[in-house]
RNA sequence: GGAGAGGUGGCUGAGCGGUCGAAAGCGGCGGAUUGCUAAUCCGUUGUACGGAAAAUAGUCUGUACCCGGGGUUCAAAUCCCCGCCUCUCCGCCA
């Protein structure tokens, strides 16, 4: 069991090739809970670790050597000179032996390292698919419409808000339209969340949205994500599923200081998504399309468990929040094992009551990773005795628009065709209280 | 897109084949001194992986890292090739 091999040293520390040396079947039983097995691979990384040591050790021996004689010679003239530089071709020879033997063997251990799975914590209820995460709390009350409830899509098209087929001709399947208060709307949200973020201390962040492949392996989106991610190949570059992937990357190979920790920011982007294998899924109105615009919460935080507890719960919160200030009834779930992608060690999410759907539908993600991004980014800090940690980085969507316009659509209609809008947004759409018919 | 110049430690910046993990200055840290502040003086100052005794801490030691990747050489921050990035000028442009 997970639970019993379950050590707070190890917690996170994967990726670090020590941890895993010392306790591989903590690493085996994490892959079994998250439903991705990974034994094969790790007896593997074992395997090539030990050659790799050993091959090293040797090698820097006579690296040792070879620069030891290498002053020498600077030191002598003429013949002397030139006969110790004639004994010195053999042992250059060996050196690069070693080189190449080590080259290969150093990249696939790499390329395993990064399929590792991070270790789930031990309230990650066991499970395989979305259904079986647990709930944990329901918050608001369900609306009841005392007349026949029209759906996001057709309420939009009535009122010329949304325009499906126009984004279709233009840009294909999964792609939408918002105009008039629609257009509107997705910006009030989005504004109004942006602010109250900033009110507790995030620092927006507007940023690039097509980015390099080292940040989306970084944040280990890659490798295993490619099929979800738009590439443009002839630049090496990639649309990002996220505005995570540029923040937490943003101070990569820095070393902080833990003084300006936790840092906070809010990064706002417009995300992509190929929704490859999903096929079929959700294809009416607003809900799975391949763009989308995101305020996303990432936090920094000191390597420390109870810190980074303290986060998840904080940007948990301030998502909520957000939920309620747009009086909208949703749940929050543990996210089971099975459901977990390979870096998180615990994720909650929020689901948002969506009328059409008769059902709570995902809107918001909070995960925390201890320092597993941290390591493939190299982003760390010095604490005050001058010791080097690595951060914990941990995110959450604030809001993601459009599919939180249809619960706000939906929610808010009212018997004669009108939508009423949130008392928070009015002020951000010219002090509007209704969208109505033209 | 065309032409040129560059990328060195937290920062500025020297080095341009061996004695360079890298001068100097700034900043940081420790100490001395001065009613406070400021100033001055002395010392110290990266990261990763490995080894040795000690077996948390600290110490000694090896290797790697001067944008990234290849190459030349007994030896590369230094020479050559490719890539990435930055800056200047011209062109184009939301």
């Amino acid at each position: 069991m997970l639970a019993d091999l379950f050590v707070d040293e190890f917690l996170g520390s994967m990726l670090n090739i020590k941890a895993l040396r010392e306790n591989p079947d903590l690493v085996k039983a994490a892959g079994r809970k998250k439903h991705t097995p990974c034994d094969e691979p790790v007896d593997r990384i074992l395997e090539l670790d030990d050659q790799r040591k050993k091959l090293l050790f040797e090698s820097e021996e006579l690296r040792a050597a070879q620069k030891k004689v290498g002053k020498e010679i600077a030191a002598l003239a003429g013949e002397e000179k030139q006969a110790r530089i004639g004994e010195m071709g053999e042992l250059a020879d060996r050196i690069k032996g070693y080189e190449k033997k080590l080259g290969p063997l150093e990249e696939e251990l790499n390329e395993l390292m990064l399929l590792v799975p991070n270790i789930p914590a031990e309230d990650v209820p066991d499970g395989e698919t979305d259904e079986d995460n647990v709930l944990m709390r329901e918050v608001g009350e369900l609306p009841e419409f005392g007349f026949p409830f029209k759906d996001h899509l057709a309420l939009g098209e009535e009122l010329d808000l949304i325009d499906m087929k126009g984004a279709a001709k233009l840009a294909g399947s999964r792609t939408y339209m918002l105009k008039n208060e629609g257009a509107l709307l997705e910006l009030a949200v989005l504004q109004f969340t942006l602010e109250r973020l900033v009110e507790k201390g995030f620092s927006p962040m507007l940023v690039p949205t097509l980015v390099r492949r080292e940040p989306m392996v970084g944040t280990a989106y890659f490798p295993g994500g490619e099929e979800q991610a738009y590439a443009c190949e002839r630049d090496g570059k990639y649309l990002i599923g996220t505005s995570e992937v540029p923040v937490t990357a943003y101070h990569g190979g820095e070393i902080l200081d833990e003084a300006d920790l936790p840092m906070l920011y809010a990064g706002y982007s417009t995300c992509y998504r190929r929704e490859a294998g999903a096929a079929g899924r959700d294809t009416r109105g607003l809900y799975r399309i391949h763009q989308f615009n995101k305020v996303e919460q990432v936090v920094l935080c000191r390597n420390d468990e109870e810190e980074s507890l303290r986060m998840h719960d904080f940007i948990l919160t301030n998502a909520e929040e957000v939920l309620q200030a747009l009086e909208l009834p949703y749940r929050v779930v543990n996210v089971c094992g099975g459901d977990l992608g390979q870096p998180q060690v615990q994720k909650f999410d929020i689901e948002t009551w969506m009328p059409s759907r008769e059902s709570y539908g995902e809107t918001h993600s909070a995960s925390r990773f201890h320092d597993f991004q941290a390591r493939r980014l190299e982003l760390r800090y010095r604490d005050e005795n001058g010791k080097v940690h690595f951060c914990h980085p941990l995110n959450n969507t604030a809001i993601a628009s459009p599919r939180i316009l249809i619960p706000i659509l939906e929610i808010n209609q009212e018997a004669d065709g009108r939508i009423r809008i949130p008392t928070a947004l009015q002020s951000y759409m010219g002090g509007r209280e209704y969208i109505g018919p033209k």
